[in-house]
RNA sequence: GGCGGGUUGCCCGAGCGGCCAAUGGGAGCGGACUGUAAAUCCGUCGCGAAAGCUACGAAGGUUCGAAUCCUUCACCCGCCA
């Protein structure tokens, strides 16, 4: 790979960028500074933040200047998304979740060695910002006219809620970030999502407007899978990369569970392997599909990427635990206790009813439900189909006296730890 | 400020005094088939074991009975000033 231009569209990193042979150019032509910026939307950063992480990477390995900027302002404002007004967070909150997503980028690029990443808050800047100054210095050189063209707001002043000022001033913020970064280290790249182009342009506008300069866009393609649905959402949730809010075993999961169709371009995208490693694995997936290579190798390598290689292990053998083909009943104690402790669940007495214990691991919302799901013959334990909801659990229903294991359709799975007491309703 | 339209379950969207826990679609969930894949087909989809309870923007009211009628409030949209 000559140029790291070559390198992310290969990867299908890359939907749009300025003047590609200029781009390409600027790259060869000897280290460049980009950057990309994560707005503090949530405790966490989450899967999509995850493109654009990889893209910096490759950028920075390629031996260029990579900023990642938080958006301690813009995180205050909200980015207007085609479909609804956004809850304004409060001041404490977002500085909360600045400090969180700046310490979670930081493991994805070197910080230390002759080229280490630079960390910035677009906060630095803006706070003391005179309204004024800002409407003067800032806004003057911004023409409603194009900014209404945008997707997003167009999308807003055609649909019924609208849009507020404050939304509507979300471009300038983010041309301004762009403007700030290149005076003071330089930088002309940025990079970003697809559907943040309307931001980025507004960045390259304000540079060229008040610089004088042209400088250069790149933006990732969203991915979906086969039905055009957005990746990163597992039963509704998204996939975050705080081992918090999804943990190492369900982020592993969800990576084994994609579909055929897609995994060849997660592959490339998210992993490092080489073209020649990669189409080896597309050999295994159309010859061998039931071994699924594929899956277990992009599982195995972004879990790696986000929570480290024990971590990784860990969740592998859990997996290979609670999927392979053996009995549950005859793992050892050790593994069962390693395996289900990656698992959700809650403690639960002898006793209790399954239907019961399947609400306390938290596999189905309520009792309703829990008999519904035992009637539709889509609950197990210890991987024996559930047919009776007043069944209660007894003594050897938990492997090795301390861990039952529920099983919610074909890939659900809790464990129900033993708790005290008899569970018989006797204080 | 005036006039008009709107606010229904996760989303879209019917309902316009009892037959409404609320048609339909989508998403979700489960089953069959498989490979912890896709597609397909089938089922399911407020809480409660049940009685019943809670729900149709909020609060009151009319009525034997309201998501449906009236009043006030909040928010959204449009037109006019």
């Amino acid at each position: 790979m000559s140029n790291v231009l070559d390198e992310l569209q290969w990867r299908g990193l890359v939907a749009q960028t300025t003047d590609e042979s200029a781009l390409r150019r600027a790259l060869d032509d000897g280290p460049i500074t980009a950057y990309c910026g994560f707005d503090p939307t949530a405790p966490s950063l989450h899967f999509g933040n995850l493109v654009q992480l990889v893209v910096l990477r490759h950028l920075q390995r390629a031996g260029h200047r990579v900023i990642a900027l938080v958006g301690g302002s813009t995180g205050l404002i909200g980015d207007p998304r085609p479909t609804a007004e956004r809850v304004l967070k409060t001041k404490e909150q977002t500085a909360e979740w600045v400090a969180n997503i700046r310490r979670q980028v930081e493991p994805f690029l070197a910080t230390d060695g002759d080229n280490p990443a630079v960390f910035v808050d677009n906060l630095d800047w803006t706070q003391g910002l005179s309204a004024l100054d800002f409407l003067r210095d800032v806004g003057k050189h911004f023409r409603v006219n194009q900014m209404v063209k945008k997707d997003a707001i167009a999308a807003r002043l055609n649909s019924d809620e609208g849009i507020s000022y404050t939304e509507f001033s979300y471009q300038l913020l983010q041309g301004l970030d762009y403007l700030e970064l290149f005076r003071q280290y330089g930088c002309t790249l940025q990079t970003g999502g697809n559907d943040q182009w309307g931001n980025l342009t507004a960045g390259s506008d304000l540079i060229h407007r008040v610089e004088g300069e042209s400088v250069h866009l790149l933006t990732t393609p969203l991915l979906t899978d086969s039905s055009g649905e957005k990746f990163g959402k597992s039963a509704g949730n998204a996939i975050w990369l705080s081992p918090e809010m999804t943990s190492p075993y369900a982020f592993y999961q969800y990576w084994i569970n994609v579909e055929d169709a897609s995994v060849m371009t997660l592959l490339k995208v998210f992993t490092d392997r080489s073209q020649e490693e990669i189409a080896a694995l597309e050999t295994s997936l159309a010859d061998k599909p039931f071994l699924r290579e594929a899956q277990k190798a992009l599982a195995a390598d972004v879990t790696t990427l986000v929570h480290g290689a024990e971590a990784t292990a860990a969740v592998q053998a859990a997996s290979e635990a609670l999927f392979g083909k053996g009995d549950v009943a005859g793992l050892d104690e050790r593994t069962l206790l390693d395996a289900t402790a990656e698992l959700p669940g809650g403690e639960v007495t002898v006793g209790t009813s399954v239907t019961d214990a399947l609400v306390a691991v938290g596999l189905v919302e309520s009792r309703n439900a829990a008999r519904r799901a035992i009637g539709e013959g889509g609950a197990s334990l210890n991987n024996v189909k559930l047919t009776d909801p007043e069944q209660g659990l007894v003594d050897g229903d938990f492997l090795h006296g301390k861990v039952a294991l529920l099983r919610r359709g074909r890939k659900s799975l809790a464990a129900a730890r033993r708790g005290g007491g008899t569970g018989d309703g006797m204080p």
